[in-house]
DNA sequence: AGTTTGCGAAACCGATTAGTTGCACTTATA
DNA sequence: TATAAGTGCAACTAATCGGTTTCGCAAACT
């Protein structure tokens, strides 16, 4: 199945690993030792991660290591660049505003 | 139902339709016109997106007018933060390293 | 060689999602 | 006042989601 990452990102557990391997590459027995779920629900949330690209793996024996693919966090970054220029723009509008005001003062 | 955000903006047609009031107020059945879902399925969304401040409402006669709270987004802006930084900081590293190369040319 | 450990995949299940149709209500128009 | 237009809500449905249990396989340990 094809993935989207802000898919990938709505839920609250998948967010919480993500933070979790960001600090250090993780097995998924060692990330599910951080929740209530099974090693293989954990497996689960892994593969969608995966599947968009999010992290990455890393085998050691038998043990498998992900890590965070902080570059595409990026692409979440990208989709909200066009929304910052608009919350910007109204705050410089409104610094516009308090200058008016701080001029019609004088 | 308590929203959230992430859940908020995962589904492709939420993002159309906040993409779409970005850039003014619009109608239901306006914002219905550009999609193939009847203008009940938009309105779910609306609903939705409503539920977790992403959006308010103004009544104008019998249409309703939409608009998008965009300083709700920042909340993204907020958790992406943490993740910023460190693609920040591995920038910044690949600029020492460029660095180092540099000097050693030298 | 036999057992334990670490892992993913498959089958299953209840809850949720994203759409539909049908309806009721309010506002504008003839 | 009757009718049309704009909207939200409820009931229904197929598909998906997020969890579980069970299983098979490869690597490591005894």
């Amino acid at each position: 199945m094809r993935r989207d990452i802000f898919q990938a990102i709505a839920d609250p557990t998948r967010r919480a690993i993500i933070a979790l391997i960001a600090l250090q590459a993780m097995t998924p027995n060692a990330i599910a030792d951080n929740f209530n779920f099974t090693r293989q629900a954990v497996s689960k949330h892994l593969r969608i991660l995966k599947e968009c690209d999010l992290i990455k793996q890393q085998t050691k024996g038998r043990e498998i290591y992900y890590t965070l693919q902080i570059e595409k966090m990026k692409e979440i970054d990208e989709w909200l660049h066009q929304y910052r220029k608009i919350w910007e723009s109204r705050f410089s509008q409104l610094d516009d505003l308090l200058l008016t005001i701080k001029n019609k003062e004088k």
